[in-house]
DNA sequence: CGGACGCGCTTTTTT
DNA sequence: AGCGCGTCCG
């Protein structure tokens, strides 16, 4: 397909495009599959296309579909988009997340399925305790068969689009000898019952809809005049189908991904769905965008070199305009310490060259490596951010608070009764729960009308009883109030009269009072959204976590998290093998795995703008146990000329250098412990001496001593200030070390640099 | 009912 | 090692 040249009349969003990314924007006609490669500008064309489409009014804002899977994508879309078509992106409805636009079309055909269209959208939290309602139910035995099990079963029958009639014997077999499909009928029908939908019921009921209502499918393949999908890669076998039903009419489908960059098969991203695009689309025009406005040559080289040993690919090239920069430094050290101290110096030497540190990243396999570099960095001061963990909303008094709203909001709410009935503590215990169940199944009635039924009579005694009175006449107190106060202040009082503040008020702990403050962050964010009702959803679908970036920082996080991010210098810690490829990796799953984690490494790598560090460790803790390791086999796979090495331990050499970097820490040990595991022993009985253990003893002496002499305006007792955690009093002091007894942050080791007297 | 103790698990994470 | 969960006991 042609394309015109460039103009000096082209319209602004044509601007600064390459020919490549032109294409893509102008090929609007039928299937389109755009191969962006890692720093391509994607977004730029993705958004530049929707413009066009607005622009030259082939469709209305409405009629165009494009989905994203992170809300962060879709948000990023809506701005840039608004910045070039203005205002008219706010008729777009149809621009979201699978799972919001799957909600949004559900809620209008609810009906359809068995549901209200006020239904509620279950955490994975609630879905669990549901499961394991489901399994009791059935009398299985729930050691043997979890609920954990059963859900991770069931989102994986969800995601490829299968209903309950729909899996096979084989497939049923993997849950309970065969019970597998008769659980999962179980469950759905518990939802229905609950008005509930889980993440995967918004997209499977839709899609069964498509499947079964030819009008419903054919208003929706009307509409969408055109279709756009981000990261397709990424696209399960729901999606997929859900995607291909949609286009399946007009044909204008323009897919954008990377199929080097699919991490998340775990989850059930299938990569087949873009490799077989062509053939799902016939006659659909292939565009490969190619040039990397991010990364320096020996970078994009190093991650050309790793990525070229899967096989399967599409292929792509990438390749940039900017001069050669700096080699990618690989880094052996010892020990997982050692690791973190040499990070810091290295990112504090960055700084000097005037490097911010929120231009810097460290990149980790898995999550439990950020330990050791908050540990790290809060002894040096250095300031981080970690990125991903648990998210706000996931949060258990955010939890908490929500089910209070949820069931004031929607008294039929079971779970969100069941999840706050004796939180806080108010006596009411398991025994007074299965009651009100009883009565609840008995009646057909839901759990909040059946409590209210037995508060009035004798069935509970003294204490329960009238706490159980009290919980159902407050809910009906606050339900009124609803009406005439604003749901921010409603939320308020509820968290006030419901004794929740209270109780953490009185448990003055830092956790305490961080859960305080998240309360009041969220009655804050519910001052947004019109009603109660906005607010849920957007709590249910929106899981927001992003909220302030404030002042320079270093950024630590896992790959995962880094997708789609850019730094100008990162740092890649633990690539060994084990660890990065991971163990599961290696022993599960054949090559397949392995093919996955290289294509993590790509993605690690392919973060980096101007510099890349890669670092590998031969001793690490892992689980509690020394543990040694040899570097990643993708450290191997990096193209030599593209690579600095050094190391401090190879060989015998090496090794009493690494003795003597030991020596010359003073941490080394105190942040080691006693470090004699296997790793240590295997290691050091490999040298040209043994290490007796009295020079272990000698080196923790000297460790001490080593370093700068304790400060004298301190002394045990003391009251003292730390800038990260607050007041305390020491309790120990060991040289320069202190261990203090933080008021808010409870025991720690800290240097004494870093306190002063309060 | 709530606190204390002991066992088992432990990649990646969105919606 | 550290945490969450489940069980047992007061």
């Amino acid at each position: 397909m042609t394309v015109p040249a460039p103009s000096p009349d082209d319209p602004p969003y044509l601007k600064g495009l390459n020919a490549p990314q032109r294409e893509a924007v102008l090929t609007t006609e039928g299937p389109v599959l755009v191969l962006a490669g890692a720093g391509t500008g994607k977004t730029a064309a993705l958004t530049a296309r929707l413009a066009h489409l607005v622009a030259t009014r082939r469709a209305y804002p409405s009629e165009i579909l494009s989905v994203t899977f992170t809300n962060k994508a879709a948000r990023e879309m809506r701005e840039r988009v608004g910045r070039m078509i203005g205002p008219a992106v706010e008729g777009m409805p149809w621009l979201g997340t699978f799972h919001s636009i799957g909600a949004r079309m559900l809620r209008r055909h609810a009906e359809l399925v068995g549901l209200q269209s006020n239904f509620t959208i279950l955490d994975t939290d609630d879905q669990l305790r549901l499961m394991k309602q489901v399994i009791q139910a059935a009398s299985i035995d729930e050691k043997r068969w979890t609920a954990k099990q059963l859900a991770g079963l069931i989102d994986k029958w969800k995601n490829k689009g299968l209903t309950p009639a729909e899996i096979d014997a084989g497939e049923s077999e993997a849950f309970a000898h065969g019970k597998g499909a008769e659980i999962y009928a179980a469950y759905q029908d518990r939802l229905r019952a609950l008005n509930a939908c889980d993440f995967g019921d918004l997209l499977l009921h839709m899609l069964t809809l498509f499947r079964s209502d030819r009008e419903v499918l054919e208003q929706y393949q009307e509409r969408f005049r055109y279709i756009m999908v981000d990261e397709y890669q990424d696209t399960n076998t729901s999606q997929y189908l859900w995607l291909r039903l949609l286009a399946q009419k007009r044909k204008n489908i323009c897919c954008v991904g990377d199929d080097d960059q699919s991490i998340y098969s775990w989850r059930g991203a299938e990569v087949a769905n873009i490799l077989r695009f062509e053939r799902d689309f016939p006659g659909a025009a292939i565009i490969r965008l190619e040039q990397n406005y991010r990364s320096t040559p020996h970078i994009l080289a190093a991650a050309s070199g790793v990525i070229a040993q899967n096989g399967g690919r599409l292929g792509k090239t990438l390749w940039t305009l900017e001069a050669e920069g700096e080699k990618i430094r690989v880094i052996g050290v010892w020990d997982g310490p050692e690791e973190a101290r040499r990070v810091g110096e290295e990112i504090e030497s960055l700084e000097r060259q005037g490097v911010r540190a929120d231009q810097v990243a460290i990149l980790v396999r898995a999550s439990f490596q950020t330990r050791e570099f908050e540990d790290r960095f809060i002894q040096i001061g250095m300031p981080y951010r970690i990125v991903g963990g648990f998210r706000f909303y996931e949060r258990a008094e955010i939890r908490d608070a929500l089910a209070y709203l949820r069931l004031v909001n929607q008294p039929s709410d079971d779970l969100a009764f069941e999840r706050i009935i004796n939180v806080p503590k108010r006596g009411l215990g398991d025994k007074a729960v299965e009651k009100v169940h009883r009565v609840a199944r008995a009646e057909g009635v839901p759990l909040m009308l059946a409590a209210a039924g037995i508060s009035e009579t004798d069935e509970l005694t003294g204490q329960a009883r009238k706490s159980l009175a009290r919980f159902v006449g407050d809910i009906h107190r606050w339900r009124d109030l609803a009406t005439s106060m604003s749901h921010a202040e409603l939320a308020r009082q509820i968290l006030d009269e419901s004794g929740y503040t209270t109780v953490l008020q009185a448990e003055r702990s830092a956790e305490a009072s961080g859960r305080l403050e998240n309360l009041q962050e969220l009655t804050r964010a519910m001052e947004e959204y019109e009603t109660l009702g906005a607010f849920l959803e957007h709590v249910s679908l929106v899981m927001d976590n992003d909220a302030q970036a404030d002042e320079a920082k270093v950024t630590i996080m896992t790959i995962h998290a880094a997708k789609g991010l850019e730094y100008d210098s990162v740092f890649l810690a633990g690539w060994e093998d084990g660890l990065f490829p991971s163990q599961r990796a290696l022993d599960e799953g054949g090559l397949a795995s392995l093919e996955e984690e290289r294509r993590l490494a790509y993605v690690a790598i392919t973060r980096a703008r101007r510099r890349c560090y890669i670092l590998h460790a031969a001793n690490r803790r892992v689980y509690g146990q020394w543990t040694s390791s040899i570097p990643s086999r993708f450290v191997g796979e990096l193209p030599k000329e593209t690579v600095e090495e050094e190391t401090t331990l190879s060989g015998g050499a090496s090794l009493w250098r690494a003795n003597w970097s030991e020596r010359d820490d003073p941490f080394a040990n105190i942040a080691r412990g006693s470090g004699r595991g296997p790793g240590w022993q295997r290691a050091a009985s490999q040298g040209n001496f043994l290490r007796e253990p009295t020079r272990i003893v000698e080196a923790r002496q000297s460790a001490v001593s080593l370093g700068n002499k304790g400060r004298d305006d301190i002394s045990l007792g003391m009251r003292v200030f730390h800038q990260k955690f607050g007041y305390g009093q020491v309790t120990a002091i060991e040289g320069n070390k202190l261990e203090i007894d933080f008021e808010q942050a409870g025991a720690k080791r800290v240097l004494d640099s870093f306190v002063n007297p309060a």
